[in-house]
DNA sequence: AGCGGTACTATACGCGTGTATAGCCAGCTG
DNA sequence: CAGCTGGCTATACACGCGTATAGTACCGCT
């Protein structure tokens, strides 16, 4: 393309810049479909063909977003990582404010099927689970399952925002927020909360249920509202 | 008009049961948005305008159905709690499969902003952080952010059902796949993932990039000892 | 100066959406 | 039987959407 991607400074005045930074907010925010191509021309100061004269379509832009975001988080991964400023990923938002958004956007892109942001769930799972097997190998037996679970649990959080931020009374998306949520989180991850006795036991009831045929149609539709 | 085939009973329900059914089961799949009036109505076997005649409206349709949904949820739950049947409410699936339309339901009217869905996780968020305070009082000093991610989390991980599901190879919303992820929960939830001296370190080192006013809920800030 | 191309705008088209309206038909009631 | 009521359909309307097209201003090049 024209446009040389690698210098910022000068791509950060572009018009294209500005339509793509004003999608990657409102579509973090509102989703894609609650998204308009004239939402975002209108916060790009732009008129709406000059959306597509750059991009092409609305979905062209998305994957355009996707990648500069996930680009954006892989260099701001690699840079943290090699100056080892930073000794847990949940804290990270504190020493680079700017990824919250990035978070936001790629929750997003997951729960509105975003083709690279389910690639990079699924980068993560592999990686979690060969770091569940080398770090922590008696917490499971089904290490695929525990990983899976994990970075569901990591992404879905974020998914649920705004009903978490509604119980914290702090949006969980600024520094604040997020600080008082990772330090929920690591009380998570460092303390055991079930006995695992009792687990073993429950799970142990409940595996006959498994492999027999499950209750069919009998126990279906309580409701069947004469009103 | 032609009948959609493979729904038990078709005939027996009135048309006003079969278009909420029909929306329920397509709300929780696609979304609010992501569902039209035509496809509840063609799905239900009707025309447009009698939609309209007994709802009023789309919106008062997924009012409708949201407290459908919950009052089947309630009415299972206290059905099983009082008959003793389960002893972990995620392997609540595996005695009534059909609550798993309803999870999944739900979940997706959290994502949709349904205040009906908000005001059940605000429930459970004050549920959850009464329990934590009796059962397990040592696993954080913040009640109340360890209730909200504990919620959080557990309906976070299934509005991440397709990509969780993806990692398993099986769908979280069948029987099999549910139990299969309510193992890797289990597990979760009885063994330590981190090492608490590990994570307080870190708590620690974190602790000064913290914004200077700290959150005022349960307890003093975790943590907030840390150098 | 003249030319060509690119950034950019104004405007419109086609379509799908939720919603509104008019009318048909069965069943009950007098 | 006549008349009315309510479940139900067919059709249309108004609107917002993504997209397409025609045209304009500006900049570098020869």
């Amino acid at each position: 393309m024209e446009h040389p991607v690698g210098d910022p400074a000068f791509e950060d005045v572009t018009a294209r810049a500005r339509i793509r930074d004003a999608a990657i907010r409102l579509f973090a925010e509102h989703g894609i479909d609650g998204t308009t191509v004239r939402d975002i021309t209108q916060a790009a100061g732009v008129s709406p063909g000059l959306l597509r004269h750059h991009f092409g379509s609305k979905e062209a832009l998305r994957e355009a977003c996707d990648l500069h975001v996930l680009n954006r988080l892989v260099k701001i991964k690699e840079e943290l990582v090699l100056e080892g400023k930073v000794a847990s990923p949940g804290f990270l938002p504190a020493v680079h404010p700017t990824i919250l958004l990035s978070y936001k956007y790629v929750t997003r892109a997951l729960l509105d099927g975003s083709p690279s942001a389910a690639a990079m769930f699924d980068d993560m799972v592999v990686l979690t689970e060969q770091w569940i097997s080398k770090n922590a190998p008696d917490v499971t037996e089904d290490y695929r399952a525990y990983a899976a679970v994990l970075v569901g649990m990591q992404s879905g959080i974020l998914a649920m925002h705004d009903h978490v931020s509604r119980a914290l009374g702090v949006d969980i998306f600024t520094t604040d927020g997020h600080l008082r949520m990772a330090g929920a989180l690591a009380d998570f991850y460092s303390h055991s909360l079930l006995d695992p006795e009792f687990v073993a036991k429950a799970r142990g009831a409940m595996e006959p249920l498994r492999a027999p045929n499950p209750p069919t149609a009998a126990g279906t539709d309580p409701g069947a509202e004469g009103a």
